[in-house]
DNA sequence: CGCTGGATTCAG
DNA sequence: CATCGCTGAATCCAGCG
């Protein structure tokens, strides 16, 4: 509107004539440009000049940017990709705003040319302007950039710039891909007597390489095969991601600080420093897979095992072939087909036979293993025990210790079975054994004979060790939903029924920054896990869990540098076979267990279906009513709803088996009393750490017990007891629990509450649906009870306390968006 | 003795 | 400016009934 305005000529608005004159200007540019100099320096640039500059001024920077190929953009239209800004000096208010921008001086443009080559725009680098006031309010800014692990991007952004992420995730692709490729069948696995020929392929320095052949114009003058290279976010204590073989020469590793690496250079030498490329890495994975499952799937009726993002496992099974040529031929095509990345391949019948020949075959070859017949002593002795895999820094240095004359490969293979199962421990040491004799173990075969098992994940989680600063226990709770929304959201599928929390703890005696930026610095690793009882992948019930589990680890907020969290017990929501996650190991046999049938199918309910999803539903209840207009519900029909999910409408199943199963294991009252008291005592004798003065709570006991989960023990025992009698629970104990209940809400433990009104639901359901036909009448009175002390004093409670609920929840919505 | 939960180790 | 120290599996070991 404003722009019609303004604009003289009705119809043709300032936009446009903007649109117009760029349009116009941009084909004098190209004019200018003209056919001999397309290509120049700048060649890809598109520059913005901002304000007054020197020595050149805007309409020379233009004419001469324009010359040596790049492109002059005259205004910062979002649309526009501009990729480096030009200006003197910079208000701090458009440092802020061109923060994401490469900003630099005219010098950068004249230097640039007069050296007839882009010079690195960093050392040009221009800087805000401001007193230390603005400066202040700036860093603040900044704070809550990428690296502010409370903002809500930052796991998501962390990931994409983590190595080691892109490793896990990959990897859990490939399974991902395989499983199916497996599943489909008409893959004709290998026999217990079939020959294996097995041919272990991996890139050469694949990070490296791929940095090097897509590295910033900038780096354009170093040579693979000359300098010394490695990969890097930082130029101090930042990890070496990979290291091409020159730098290694130099004794350079991957994983060691680039401080470290820069002294092992001699004078003279200089490192250079390419930073990641997330994309082509994972673009010449994709490629690398491709040539393998395709190509030599087809031609050679090869099976293909993923083993990591730059590293596979190709398997013939009678194999007939010229392996050795066949080594070449595979080399050459992931060569030309990645324009420049070599692989390097180990053969050999045995998984470990064709590992330890490619450790004989890098860089750039192949190398062909003995046959069971012939002598390998001679290969042995080219290696060195920490080429055995399983054989980490840990285990070498306790083999050390027992044996310190045992230096070589071949001496080690000198040793017994009961000599090295003595510091390795009984598994490892028997597989040190084998491995030393060129021998598979079952557990390494497994891969190849029964893909489909090994490649089903047994647990996801997500670990975060880097940039974990929290002030207040907000903040943690905070992360910890985030953690568990990033895990579920990336498994659609998983249901799980167990939640393991991990935190790094800073040591007491470490500093509260280590040398590494942002890193963990020494830190104590503290676990804790929980069963949910049934599988679920609600939120709300996996997030409470995660809070009461962190107050359990009892770590201050402050001394945390690091989260993990990690889903067990996995089952699927399922609907047929062939899904990626399935049902897994050592199914619990209650029928809530199994996968459930597509759930919308009205025909096909079941009763335990039925109860399945109610069991679940009343935390859901709780959260769509937060969510979608928490300030006008009133109580009761907040109660309403709750009440529709009681399990008293859903008794209709009939289990004779599991209910007597039930009355069999319940325990007598008393018995529970004289646990109560058990733990009593030992609490009083022993401190446990919950209590100790560093808690972050005032312990909170019922019925001696102070530990949360003993507590949910407890009154899932009183329930058990209870609910099938006709009685139902004494008032005395009613009363009790109505007392501890209230204690929890005053100190605004409002996740405590809600997690016991969910384990109560969860076991009424379990009872209702349990229950014979011909018990109902003698349980009904039980369980009534039962429903009763949920809804009037449990949820009521809830109710009562709902602003400090609500203001609890508000966090955890957030991020459900 | 076997089971479980927590800690340690390794690989890539 | 730093800097992006992940993740799943196997194993070991202490503590439990």
């Amino acid at each position: 509107m404003r722009a019609r305005m303004a604009g003289g000529d009705a119809g043709y608005s300032y936009g446009e004539y903007f649109a117009d004159k760029r349009e116009k200007q941009r084909r004098q540019d190209e004019a200018a440009r003209g056919f001999a100099s397309r290509g120049g320096i700048f060649a890809g640039l598109v520059v913005y000049v901002n304000g007054y500059t020197r020595p050149w001024d805007r309409l020379k920077l233009h004419a001469e940017i324009v010359k040596h190929g790049g492109e002059f953009c005259h205004y910062m239209s979002g649309k526009r990709q501009v990729t480096h800004i030009i200006a003197s000096n910079l208000t701090l208010k458009k440092f802020v705003e061109f923060r994401n921008y490469k900003v630099v001086s005219a010098q950068w443009v004249v230097d640039s040319i007069q050296r007839g080559r882009l010079l690195p725009w960093q050392d040009y680098r221009v800087e805000g302007q401001g007193d230390d006031q603005q400066k202040l309010d700036l860093k603040a800014l900044r704070a809550t950039s990428t690296t502010d692990c409370n903002g809500p991007d930052f796991i998501t952004n962390y990931f994409s710039n983590s190595r080691l992420h892109l490793l896990s995730s990959w990897k859990a692709k490939l399974y991902r891909e395989a499983l199916i490729r497996f599943q489909k069948g008409a893959v004709h696995l290998p026999q217990g007597n079939d020959t294996l020929t097995v041919f272990h392929i991996d890139f050469d320095s694949f990070f490296a390489i791929t940095a090097y052949l897509y590295r910033p114009i900038e780096y354009r003058d170093c040579e693979f095969d000359k300098d010394p290279i490695v990969v890097c976010h930082g130029k101090h204590n930042s990890d070496i991601a990979s290291c091409n073989y020159v730098a290694r020469g130099y004794g350079v590793k991957n994983g060691m600080w680039v401080r470290e690496a820069e002294k092992l250079m001699p004078g003279g030498v200089h490192l250079v420093k390419l930073p990641y490329c997330f994309k082509q890495f994972r673009d010449t994975s994709d490629l690398f897979y491709k040539i393998l499952i395709e190509e030599f799937k087809d031609e050679f009726g090869g099976l293909v095992y993923p083993i990591s993002i730059d590293e596979l496992l190709a398997v013939i099974v009678n194999c007939k072939l010229d392996t050795a040529q066949l080594c070449e031929r595979i080399r050459q095509r992931v060569f030309e087909q990645t324009q420049g990345c070599s692989v390097s391949i180990g053969v050999a019948g045995t998984r470990i036979g064709a590992r330890l020949a490619l450790k004989l075959a890098k860089p750039n070859g192949y190398k062909l293993w003995p046959s069971p017949q012939e002598d390998d002593t001679a290969f042995l002795d080219k290696l060195v025990p920490s080429d055995i895999p399983g054989l980490g820094p840990s285990l070498l240095s306790r083999l050390h210790a027992s044996y310190p004359q045992v230096k070589t490969l071949l001496q080690l293979r000198g040793l017994t079975l009961k000599q090295l199962q003595t510091p390795l421990g009984e598994k490892v040491g028997e597989k040190t054994f084998y491995r030393l004799r060129g021998q598979d173990d079952p557990e390494s075969l497994k891969l190849l004979y029964e893909p489909e098992t090994v490649l089903q994940r047994k647990t996801i989680s997500v670990d975060i060790n880097w940039a974990i600063r929290f002030r207040t226990i907000e903040q943690v709770d905070t992360f910890m939903d985030r953690c568990a929304t990033f895990i579920l959201e990336d498994n659609p599928e998983v249901l799980t029924a167990q939640v393991t929390l991990k935190i790094m703890q800073r040591c007491a005696d470490a500093p509260l920054e280590p040398t590494k930026y942002l890193g963990m610095g020494r830190c104590n690793a503290l676990s804790q896990s929980s069963n949910l009882g049934l599988p679920t992948r609600d939120p709300g019930v996996i997030i409470t869990e995660l809070h009461s589990l962190f107050r359990k680890v009892n770590c201050l907020p402050g001394d945390v540098r690091g989260v993990g969290v990690s889903l067990s017990k996995l089952t699927s929501v399922g609907r047929t076979v062939g899904h990626a996650v399935g049902p897994l190991r050592n199914q619990p046999t209650l029928p809530f267990l199994q996968s459930t049938r597509t759930p919308n199918s009205t025909t096909t309910t079941t009763p335990v279906e039925n109860s399945r999803k109610r069991c679940v539903s009343p935390l859901k209840t709780l959260r769509i009513n937060e969510e979608n207009d928490s300030r006008s519900q009133a109580t009761t029909e907040y109660q309403e709803q709750f009440l529709s999910e009681l399990p008293t409408q859903i008794r209709r199943e009939i289990n004779r088996e599991q209910a007597i199963k039930r009355k069999v294991e319940s325990t007598k009252l008393d018995k529970i009393r004289a646990d109560a008291q058990k733990r009593q005592k030992a609490q009083d004798t022993c401190k446990d750490h919950f209590l100790g003065q560093d808690s972050l709570f005032e312990p909170i006991k019922f019925q001696g017990c102070s530990r949360f989960k003993d507590i949910c023990k407890l009154i899932n025992k009183w329930i058990d007891q209870t609910a099938c009698e006709s009685k139902g629970p004494h008032p005395r104990d009613v009363k009790l629990f109505r007392r501890y209940l209230v204690k929890l809400a005053a100190s605004n433990r409002t996740h405590l509450l809600l997690q016991i009104a969910n384990l109560i639901s969860l076991n009424l359901n379990l009872k209702a649906s349990d229950s014979d036909k011909e018990v109902v009448d003698a349980t009904r009175s039980g369980l009534q009870e039962w429903d009763n002390i949920l809804l009037h004093t449990v949820v009521k409670i809830l109710n009562e306390n709902k602003t400090t609920f609500q203001r609890e929840r508000k966090v955890k919505i957030e991020f459900d968006i």
